[in-house]
DNA sequence: ATATATATGACTATTTTACTCAGATATCTA
DNA sequence: TAGATATCTGAGTAAAATAGTCATATATAT
């Protein structure tokens, strides 16, 4: 029951471009600002951001001088948006990616454990949905932020 | 994020024991049974079941007509019971497996994603805890139950 | 005695994860 | 325009985790 590293270091990597965002102005954050700061291989990165970019959560500038840029303020981007982005679905077990009707597993429909993922999805997802990148960055707080 | 195998068969097999537990008079149940039913190895639920013993979750009677039986009701024994008791803490990353300040990452202190994954991991834990054996093997409804 | 069933430790194949590499493309700066 | 910088893309690989097996010992009912 682990976030795997993909999840991990793509929040890393999300709450940090939102600090070196903050602190250099307007221009884009590269990659191995990111990768830097976090001790993350840049390879990695570009890795997950591919992901990040395709679930628009960022957009990049190509060439010198470039990078990426939140695609969306901060306070509108979810961890949970983050996670799908780089990890898939959110979803304790196979039969409840989502809540459509196709056959996954043919104990569906009188499994007596099903409900019990389907509750706990449902809960990961409201708790992941209600925290963004702007609380997570958020400076003062318990030192959080304080390391830009 | 995925509960594996483990906690997922050992979820089924649970469920399964009390149904089979119910229907059979007060002896114990073997893992032959249980297997059969949710066609699971039952090599494999002896695996299984070395962990729910070790939790305390479940008595085994060895020998001829031997097998587990429930260590206490159903409605004492919590989804996150077994699951800790077959895959481990309930915790999404390593750093929030307890709350004792144990060095597992050396950015802990001023980590800005390590609240949001405490968060996750209470809403996990709260959910899970609430659900119990006795909610699952309700027969009736929603034809849980029913593949006795 | 014999069949049945758990107890235990080790072992293996498969899958997933975590990461790397090579090369293409785009853009800024000098 | 040349060169440096960065993203973009598709593979490829090594390590780790998972899923499941096997052999053998022990206990108990009949
Ligand atoms: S056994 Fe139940 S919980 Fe597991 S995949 Fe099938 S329907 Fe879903
Ligand atoms: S980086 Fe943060 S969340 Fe991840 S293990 Fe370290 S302290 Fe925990």
């Amino acid at each position: 029951m682990r976030i795997s590293t993909r999840g991990q270091y793509g929040l890393r990597a999300m709450c940090r471009l939102v600090l070196l965002q903050r602190a250099g102005g307007s221009g884009p954050v590269s990659l191995r600002d990111i990768a830097e700061k976090e001790d993350i291989s840049s390879q990695y990165l570009e890795q997950l951001f591919r992901g990040l970019r395709g679930a628009g959560l960022v957009e990049s500038v190509r060439g010198a001088k470039g990078g990426y840029i939140l695609a969306r303020p901060p306070e509108e981007i979810s961890v949970a948006d983050i996670l799908r982005a780089v990890e898939g679905p959110i979803a304790p077990v196979e039969c409840v990616e989502s809540d459509s009707v196709d056959a996954c597993c043919d104990r569906k429909d009188y499994c007596m454990t099903r409900e019990a993922w389907i509750r706990l999805r449902d809960s990961m997802v409201e708790t992941l949905d209600s925290i963004n990148l702007a609380d997570l960055c958020k400076p003062g707080e318990l030192g959080r932020g304080s390391t830009c």
